[in-house]
DNA sequence: ACCCAGGTGGCCC
DNA sequence: GGGCCACATGGG
């Protein structure tokens, strides 16, 4: 029974193949849908970036200067649609007006500056941070969200907050952002497919080295 | 009619 | 530091 981090990453990229996340085209449509997939489901998600571009609202200037009504109808199907407008307004015009509107230069400073930056945004908490770090900027950090914390519950037991998570994953993995990029990606689609709250524990891939349960 | 989804902030102790 | 709640839509 193998339960490191990066075994159970082999285990996966075996049984699912590669998934290339993040699914979008520019930097900025990253940070838009990690904002947007906060506790929403993908799809939702995907509907709203659809209505953006289609609107041709899905930039950093569109988003800090236009009417917040019409950005809430936009990205209605993602829920908490009034809270995420807010959260998407305050870190475009926070871009336009600190970073001149380009990303690049904001995404030169460090990783550390970078973070402590994202954190000091409403409604930018450490998972988004962390997403936009490392599938925006491509620096190397690992988000850590439910689905990190419910698997690795279930195969190790107590795994502690997301600091102690993201600490212990960070110093087991390959220090690569592949790999990083990857292995998030690859968790979720675990959550996703098995780890549920009814587990279809006999056709997991991690059987084995699962608990059962939370 | 529930339950959940690629969280966060505010409040409480 | 952790526990609880509001935030809201759409699919199973």
């Amino acid at each position: 029974m193998e339960t490191s981090p990066l075994k159970i990453y082999r285990k996966l990229l075996k049984h699912f193949g590669k998934q290339k996340w993040w699914p979008a085209k520019t930097k900025f449509e990253v940070i838009v849908g990690a904002i947007l997939t906060q506790r929403t489901n993908w799809i939702n998600v995907e509907k709203s970036i659809e209505r953006l571009k289609e609107a041709k609202k899905l930039s950093i200037i569109s988003l800090a200067t236009e009417e917040k009504s019409y950005i809430e109808d936009l990205i209605h199907s993602s829920g908490f649609y009034k809270q995420k407008t807010e959260r998407l307004v305050l870190i475009s015009r926070y871009i336009l007006e600190k970073y001149e509107g380009d990303l690049h230069l904001f995404f030169k400073k460090s990783l550390k500056e970078i973070r402590k930056e994202l954190l000091s945004l409403k409604g930018i908490g450490p998972e988004t941070a962390d997403s936009v770090i490392l599938y925006s900027a491509e620096k190397l950090i690992l988000p850590i969200d439910a689905y990190t914390l419910r698997v690795f519950m279930r195969i190790r037991g107590n795994v502690g907050n997301y600091n102690q998570m993201q600490r212990y994953l960070m110093d087991e993995l390959p220090k690569e952002i592949g790999v990083y990029k990857e292995f998030h990606a690859i968790i979720v689609k675990l959550g996703k497919v098995y780890c549920k709250k009814k587990p279809r524990c006999h056709l997991c891939p991690l059987e084995s080295t699962c608990k059962k349960g939370d």
